[in-house]
DNA sequence: TCCACGTGCAACCAGTAGGTTGCGCATGGA
DNA sequence: TCCATGCGCAACCTACTGGTTGCACGTGGA
């Protein structure tokens, strides 16, 4: 079991997660099945379990992913939560930046036109 | 100059341009002032100017600034529509992604108490 | 005309990301 | 009881990222 006590899940780190095509695979394999483990979404992707392990540390880190050991099988299952806190993240930090080119747009034309 | 002759613009490129600090820095910067070049970036950075350029050619890949040769400074912009886009192409992806997950939900709902 | 200033390009360096192989350990089933 | 299976850990390799310094080039202003 990596950590899942979950630490912080900053968006930074949803951001570093979801940057990677593999990771993202991962998180649809997981959605659709439901839930893997390292060894089987190994068996569905062209790398390695230990690769497929690091994958999965990052999406834990991110608060994507949460493991559940099952006898001797630990299993993933995805956490889309820290998701959707990310894109609301997003989409603030669009707002406010828009909200001041706005305004430097206004402050232009007011000079221009007087 | 760099490009900015928009190539793809992918959302993996948003995602990727955007998970790093500095270059979300970089933005507030290019949203309070309106505008920057790579020397003035510098100067409110704790990274020299070619620092500052390849985080620019990071950000001109993901279609996120916009840079104007005016006279032998290059002015940089930024652009917020690929960011627009990429939140609700995540959107998009979450509601796919959980749309599933309810699925096998309802499923294992259905399998216990019949 | 000439010089200073802003850029662009290239070489270089350290650290990290993504991948591999190898091995040891624990656990569940025959 | 014993063996196959699934995991975790460690070492190692390669490529890329983020940063630096040094230098050459073009352009705008005195």
């Amino acid at each position: 079991m990596t950590r899942t006590d979950e630490g912080e899940q900053t968006p930074e780190d949803v951001l570093v997660a979801l940057a990677d095509p593999i990771r993202r695979e991962v998180l649809t394999i997981l959605a659709r099945e439901g839930g893997a483990t390292s060894t089987s979404l190994a068996a569905s992707l062209p790398i390695t379990r230990q690769a497929v392990a690091k994958h999965l540390a990052v999406l834990d880190r991110a608060g994507l992913v949460r493991a559940h050991r099952a006898g001797r099988e630990v299993r993933y299952e995805a956490d889309l939560q820290p998701l959707r806190r990310t894109t609301r993240w997003m989409d603030t930090l669009a707002a406010q930046w828009e909200h001041r080119l706005n305004a430097i747009k206004d402050l232009a034309e007011e000079a221009t036109e007087p």
